[in-house]
DNA sequence: ATGTATGCAAAACATTTGCACCTGG
DNA sequence: CCAGGTGCAAATGTTTTGCATACAT
């Protein structure tokens, strides 16, 4: 249940926090924007301020039980947090985006920061290509 | 001298073409945003818009001069291309921006994209983290 | 009750664009 | 001369914020 989700990550159980996360939890689409989930809100009837979609977006990033990406710059989308870290594919034509884990990349990132003296606190990567449905 | 590569680029020759590019040649700083460039320009007493430095800026990743890079999402900034392909490390407390290459990355990101189906056509990596300096 | 959350409208921010004017070849 | 470039101001799209009101505990 949403409210118990939301109590553990100390946030207040309020109606917009609850419809948010139920929305995550069921839309097919695992990445949305602010918009997307703000439009998919009134379509369920919710009357959620766009504005407040913003701030419990950002909170539930905060509670870590969201993560955001950043697209192509000035562009976020959200997915529900699973524990498990991965990177993305984008595919340019149709904006599909999957997922990924390469231990050998995390591995050399890794390595990458210690040789350049950096201790790393993150990483982002993207592949920009065109997927199979596209060509 | 500038007037040659915005030529051989394919760009007509005027001031404030020549003058940004003074100012990416000249910079200790390797990378700019449009502000940096448009205040470098201010400083050196050329009078020249901050649209016009964009659209410079702009004209000038098409013409493969300089590359983009999104930091963070929504600030774009800017780096002569020198040809060599490479990835980013920044400082999150200084913004300072250091280069890297690595094989074994580029290999892997070709092969997964192959994996997934999706004929790659660029990819962007970023590691943050803390420098040696802000240890 | 009371501190937090929300809605709305306005602000912020980086970037782009329309349009009249200027300029390089 | 004339296509293309520039400056300015206004528009853009996304995200944030101020403030009065509403709500969860």
């Amino acid at each position: 249940m949403e409210s118990q989700d939301l109590r553990q990550a100390g946030l207040k159980v309020t109606l917009p926090r609850v419809k948010v996360l139920e929305i995550l939890e069921n839309t097919t689409q695992r990445h949305m924007s602010a918009e997307d989930v703000y439009k998919a809100l009134l379509e369920s009837g919710e009357e959620i301020g766009l504005a407040t979609v913003y701030r419990v977006l950002t909170q539930f990033e905060g509670a870590g039980l969201v993560s955001r990406l950043s697209i192509d710059g000035g562009h976020a989308v959200f997915e529900l947090e699973d524990g498990s870290h991965h990177d993305h594919l984008l595919c340019i034509k149709c904006n599909r985006i999957e997922e990924f884990v390469d231990d050998v990349i995390e591995q050399r990132q890794r390595a990458i920061a210690l040789e350049k003296g950096f201790e790393m606190t993150d990483h982002s990567l993207y592949i920009y290509g065109i997927c199979r449905d596209c060509q």
